[in-house]
RNA sequence: GCCCAGGUGGCGGAACUGGUAGACGCGCACGACUCAAACUCGUGUACCUCUGGUGUGCGGGUUCGAUUCCCGCCCUGGGCACCA
């Protein structure tokens, strides 16, 4: 009988799906357990071995909290919306449904393969009318809302609209972009499109300018990373900076939420971090400085460094502010206009890398100092970004690094306000140090006359303190065709929602996935899309992260037709108890769908604000990739140890091609594409070695090793446990396929214990291994770290293997354990062993701390912290009796040696340390 | 540039709260089994100028004792708002 995994794991996946194992009960008399994976993107490649590192985890988790007697909702679906299917779509004229099915049903042959516990009745796809039907609901209840500062909460743009007409918007204290007022009777006097355009700037799905990356030949927006230098990645084509209506949605408002509500969550610390950086909290004030001249313009900043306001010689608008044109002189027009001409090209991303790279120009007007009457002239650069703050800001190039290399290379004035360091050499950028040269602020320490400025503005009247947040507004609409229709309507150009019951609004047919002539969105082209001449519908569709915003709800109750989810459903399953998945989602996917969470706790919608309770962030797993050398200008390949300073190229080539010495497999290279067929080889022995690095699986490298060919080689169970065993979930590593030996050895080792003799009472030393093995096991599931526990399971193996004969009871533990990381394996052995239904429900064995306990303790016996030889004691032994022992032991006078003893330390368990002098 | 994570043998990694650095596995070497190979089993395996010394990216510091704490650097990976 040996251990045969194609057998083995085709019978229980077989098992599994006839008896519905792994169906999630509702409702149920069991505690719940929700534990969650960030749903995948279908993609055209297929899953690699990356891809199933967090759903193996997850699915261990799963598995293990079954056996803990929890009820598990463990499910799995597809965010099937998607740039890559559209792009297809666009070369080749296949409708994305039918790319995204056909990938669906390919990474789900590859899923079931490796053996998940998921309930796949629970499948959802964001992109069925089904799903996206909520998704479109939600926004309408955005839409819906506006958010009320003195309740701090969501609440119903009725409510508001009610207050309006009784009062008008004196009162009003709520989130909002403009500050555009109106009285009761103003309001009566509205029309429905003045009033509509008044309540956009409440709403929480509300239309606004944004500036995006525009590229005119594609006719759409471009994301940051598919631009390079002024040029669409896709084409080359010139992309340029330009402000487009769009509709966006008011997460700031929820921004001291969303920064209060990670205090109780179980999230790393620089997941918290990440998130706190982005939401980028900043106390500070906005500074009002009158132009000089003309009229009574003025330039508004927001300063986090209202101490350094006497340190100020120059302000920096940025090239976008709307008062540039107002405050330029006539003979530096020209010179301002080319200047934001250049901007237009640079992406934000690009001129936020890039600070190097030092530019601007000077306005020709200047700004009288609020609180000295000095003359400041004002630049425009485009290191100030219009979307944060005021657009504008007061530059101390004594103390700001940015404001210091501009003053530098424009030759502005640097002035000195905070002691320490020379600021003509170098920026003093730290916030400790004395105010200098700054009247009433002299003496003050940085932290003291931060909070005196703040004072002495309120009193004096030229600013006003303020919170600032980085978070921005996010913009929603994507001029796309593969995503969710926004369900809006506009009447006679009036935004307003489409009627609930002809959700969902689905995707219209279309002739071409591409953008219309005159640059309108692919939804424009759709047949009877527009209902009327003065009824028109919206062309733009949801991004990616609408979807995925709210599908953790939706898995509850996932076939629900009249709501998104079943109240007592969500009641039950609650929050997710823990979420893995990839860091890079750390801010876009987790920030969103906290909003979204927030939003419907508020509208009373869910029980809870916070979706992820838990949150485990997976590392990727890189691919090894080979380089084969070929002469420069030849079809000659030499091996990667004899190029001696000859000139080569170096070729990727299929990691699959070189076996485990670094050798190249020669025929299958020649075969393996018609440009290699006729390549020539310099052999040392017959063989040709490549070279190898550590870099993304992708494609394009060939690196890819796909989980089938795991599986097919090696088994599912042996895929899953060698995953793991890589090391912690957390961390990066490089896939070897060659270390996977380990672990099938480890399974045959497993199996066999079976064919041992069993005896009929246990052991003291096979419980002791049992029982240290439970005590790891059960101690690393909260961490996700498998790799330690596998390796607990391997000593506990070899440890019985050594053992003449077992009992049962051993046994039967051990199979329990092994039985959420290799399940097949574990249900094959438990049949053998005369379990009679799925292992997968058994009670995981409790740890008993007394076989924890060695009789004996080996101490090193260190002197001044080198280990120089040990000794051995009973556990329960006194220090004074352990340093008697080690002072009678004959070895410590060699090492002492005429010296004495300054002092002994011994630290029960662990060590003795002589301090000798 | 900013933010986050990481750097330990030939390789993946281990080391609970400052207490034997290198568990476990791969690879490699030798041996057993075998006609032979594979499988399996056993032994060894950080490095060096080897009765001793050096070692956890580099340079300092705190400590009886530092992979672990502090300060200053270097390198690699991820994110930076329309890739998902």
């Amino acid at each position: 009988m040996e251990y045969d995994p194609s057998v083995i794991e085709e019978k229980w996946q077989k098992f599994w799906r006839k008896k519905n194992t792994f169906k999630t009960s509702y409702p149920s008399q069991l505690a719940k357990f929700y534990v969650l994976d960030m749903f995948p993107y279908p993609s055209g490649a297929g899953l690699h071995v990356g891809h199933p590192l967090g759903y193996i985890a997850s699915d261990i988790l799963a598995r293990y909290k079954r056996h803990k007697g929890f009820n598990v909702l463990h499910p799995m679906g597809y965010d099937s919306f998607g740039l890559p299917a559209e792009q297809f779509a666009i070369q080749t004229g296949q409708h994305p449904s039918i790319t995204t099915e056909s990938n669906i049903s390919r990474y789900r042959q590859q899923l079931d393969r490796i053996g998940f516990s998921f309930d796949w009745d629970q499948e959802i796809r964001t992109s069925d009318p089904k799903y996206y039907k909520w998704t479109q609901w939600i926004f309408i209840q955005l839409f819906n809302s506006y958010f009320n500062l003195d309740t701090n909460k969501a609440e119903s743009i009725t409510k508001l609209i009610n207050t309006l007409s009784r009062e008008g918007s004196a009162n009003i204290n709520a989130a909002r972009h403009k500050d555009q007022n109106c009285s009761a009777k103003e309001w009566a006097e509205m029309n429905t499109s003045s009033r509509e355009e008044f309540l956009q700037q409440f709403r929480l799905a509300y239309r606004s300018k944004s500036m995006v990356n525009w590229c005119p030949e594609l006719g759409t927006v471009l994301a940051n990373d598919e631009v390079s230098e002024g040029y669409s990645v896709r084409g080359g084509h010139p992309v340029s900076q330009r402000m487009m209506m769009q509709w966006s949605l008011r997460i700031s408002a929820f921004a001291e939420r969303l920064l209060s509500g990670l205090e109780n969550l179980d999230w790393s610390d620089s997941l918290k971090e990440t998130q706190k950086n982005w939401i980028g909290k900043s106390n500070g004030a906005f500074v009002k400085f009158n132009v000089i001249d003309s009229s009574n313009k003025s330039i508004e900043v927001f300063t986090t460094r209202p101490d350094t306001i006497f340190g100020v010689s120059f302000l920096v608008v940025a090239p976008e502010h709307s008062i540039i044109k107002e405050i330029t002189i006539p003979s530096q027009k020209k010179e301002i206009e080319s200047y934001q001409k250049t901007t237009k090209k640079r992406s934000e991303r690009e001129r936020q890398t890039n600070v190097k790279n030092i530019s601007g120009a000077f306005t020709g007007s200047y700004a009288k100092h609020p609180v000295t009457g000095e003359k400041i002239p004002i630049w425009i650069s485009d290191y100030v970004l219009l979307g944060y703050g005021s657009g504008a800001i007061m530059a101390v190039p004594g103390h700001d690094g940015r404001d210091w290399r501009f003053a530098k290379h424009f030759k502005l004035p640097i002035i000195q306000v905070v002691d320490g360091g020379d600021v003509q050499k170098s920026a003093v950028e730290g916030k400790e140090g004395k105010i200098i040269n700054s009247n009433f602020l002299n003496g003050y320490e940085v932290k003291d006359a931060i909070w005196k400025a703040l004072e002495n503005m309120k009193k004096n009247n030229w600013g006003s303190p303020h919170v600032q947040y980085r978070l921005r507004d996010a913009v929603f609409g994507r001029q796309r065709y593969w995503g969710e229709p926004i369900p809006i309507v506009y009447r006679d150009g009036v935004p307003e929602t489409v009627d609930l019951s002809e959700l969902p609004l689905k995707l219209p047919e279309v002739d071409s996935f591409l953008p219309t002539k005159d640059g309108d969105p692919p939804l424009a082209r759709a047949k009877d899309w527009n209902l009327s001449k003065n009824l028109i519908r919206e062309t733009t569709t949801m991004p990616g992260w609408a979807a995925s915003s709210w599908y953790f709800l939706r898995f509850m109750d996932p076939k629900n037709s009249t709501t998104f989810a079943d109240q007592q459903k969500i009641n039950y399953w609650n929050q997710v108890d823990v979420y893995v998945g990839g860091s890079e989602h750390s801010t876009g996917h987790l920030l969103y769908s906290r909003f979204w969470s927030n939003f419907l706790c508020d509208l009373g919608l869910i029980p809870f604000s916070e979706p992820f309770k838990k949150m485990v962030n997976q590392g990727m797993i890189q691919g090894v990739s080979a380089f084969v050398h070929r002469l420069n200008n030849s079809q000659t390949y030499v091996s990667s140890n004899s190029i001696k300073g000859r000139l080569t190229q170096r070729i990727p080539v299929d990691i699959k091609l070189i076996n485990e010495r670094n050798e190249l497999n020669i025929s299958g290279f020649k075969n393996w594409l018609p440009e290699y067929k006729d390549s020539e080889f310099e052999l040392n022995d017959g063989i040709l070695t490549v070279e190898r690095e550590v870099e993304k699986m992708s494609k394009s490298k060939h690196n890819v090793i796909s989980p089938d060919s795991i599986c097919d080689d090696y088994g599912a169970d042996a895929l899953r446990l060698y995953e793991m065993f890589l090391g912690p979930i957390t961390q990066s590593k490089p896939w070897d396929t060659k270390g996977i030996n380990g672990i099938t050895g480890f399974l045959r080792k497993s199996y066999r214990l079976l064919e041992k003799d069993r005896s009929d009472i246990e052991s003291l030393g096979e419980k002791k291994i049992v029982h240290k093995l439970i005590d790891k096991v059960t101690r690393d599931m909260d961490s996700l770290s498998f790799n330690t526990s596998i390796s607990a399971m391997m000593i506990a193996v070899n440890d019985l293997t050594g053992l003449k004969e077992i009992h049962i009871n051993s046994l039967k533990a051990f199979t329990i354990i092994l039985s959420p990381f290799a399940p097949h394996l574990a249900e094959e052995m438990w049949e053998l062993l005369g379990g009679e239904t799925s292992i997968s429900r058994e009670p995981f064995p409790i740890c008993n701390n007394e076989y924890l306990q060695e009789d004996l303790i080996k101490y090193p016996v260190q002197f001044n912290g080198k280990t120089r030889f040990f000794i051995e004691v009973r556990f329960d032994m006194k220090a004074k009796e352990i340093e008697q022992e080690v002072l009678n032991h004959e070895k410590t006078q060699n090492y002492i040696q005429g010296k004495s003893i300054k002092k002994i330390i011994i630290v029960p368990k662990r060590i003795v340390n002589l301090v000798i002098i």
